[in-house]
DNA sequence: AGAAAAAAACCGACTGGACGGTAAAATGTC
DNA sequence: GACATTTTACCGTCCAGTCGGTTTTTTTCT
């Protein structure tokens, strides 16, 4: 990575957590400068406008989902629900950075909301490389888009703000989805 | 209902109207005196500021959002489950106004969030309430948890952009919740 | 009932600050 | 010296909120 692509990385950085420390209203060119290091022009000389900025945030956070996923489903056995299980392991687990990249991934989204809703793109992108997959899954049918809908939902609800982060509950449901998914690979296994 | 309160509605409902047609970042008070047919003097009349009209626009969502869910709770019949049950019933029918309903909550959240994040408590006491419900909903652990985050997640990722509105996958996901719903009651009627 | 007074509703020009963006000068780098 | 980088000063726009005023409605008084 040359030193142009490492700034202009940091810079990235520097947006995000302007957005998760101060909230999207106060996502300005100013504060991301300040907390970059920076002058407001010296921000500007990579980024042409906030719209570029945001873009490239926004990118840059898809291809970290996409990495996410990918890694966990490649870290998971062959096999029915193999997506599934990969997001079980990977997503509901204590270990995992799994909360950090949700910040990161959902302060983009917060910025594209505000910015301009169609930069969300490269975010629906991934969403629907993932669904392609999820629909490939060997479960019967839904069962697999329960699960991915069910993680949705749980970290969606704690970005929002509308739910607290709850690790009973989220051990809760990852149980109850595990138990789903094996049940639903022994009815196949059983066929 | 009196004269005043009715207004004050009208200019929730254009809040709310201005935000799904062009997007919180164009969430302005021109934007909505405009749309409600006021002046900007006229809507500060009534708000003394931007942030009590995005207050009131968000206690208004959670009092309909408790509404919907109250209504459909009492609309199952009782048992295990029947949480579980008036949620696939209700939120994932097709001649639901959910997904009007779900605009309406979503915007609101938006608006905070773009406001000031603080805003969105009502929706989180809306959402917490919901959550004591479905913890003594009678179904093993989970399982009722579970049947939530799912339509959460599947509401919440198309209101952000990130998915389309995928009725196929909607009745998928539905399907195979009612199955886990119905095996959870059967387990419990076996013991 | 009808005039007078008071209150409430409403308007729109204006202000001050914030913010995105520009441009030229200054500094560093090869 | 040429080029990239960075800073500083500045401009124009947008927008929340103010304010003095007008209109409309309600209340009060006779």
């Amino acid at each position: 990575m040359n030193k142009r692509q490492k700034i202009i990385d940091e810079l990235l950085v520097a947006t995000e957590q302007v957005v998760i420390e101060k909230g999207i209203s106060h996502l300005t060119l100013e504060a991301v400068a300040v907390k970059a290091g920076v002058s407001k022009g010296g921000l500007l000389h990579y980024f042409p406008n906030k719209n570029s900025l945001i873009q490239a945030l926004v990118q840059r956070s898809a291809d970290n989902w996409r990495k996410c996923y990918t890694q966990a489903y490649e870290g998971a056995s062959p096999g029915p629900g193999r997506m599934a299980r990969a997001m079980l392991g990977h997503c509901l687990s204590d270990t995992s950075s799994w909360t950090d990249d949700l910040k990161s991934i959902t302060s983009s989204v917060f910025a594209a909301l505000a910015q301009d809703p169609q930069l969300i793109k490269p975010m629906r992108l991934v969403y629907e490389e993932l669904h392609a997959i999820i629909a490939t899954d060997g479960l019967p049918q839904g069962v697999s888009e329960t699960v991915l809908s069910a993680i949705d939902g749980l970290w969606l609800s704690w970005v929002l703000g509308l739910a607290p982060f709850n690790p009973t509950n989220i051990l809760n449901v990852k149980t109850a989805l595990e138990s789903i998914v094996n049940n639903a690979i022994q009815e196949g296994d059983n066929k």
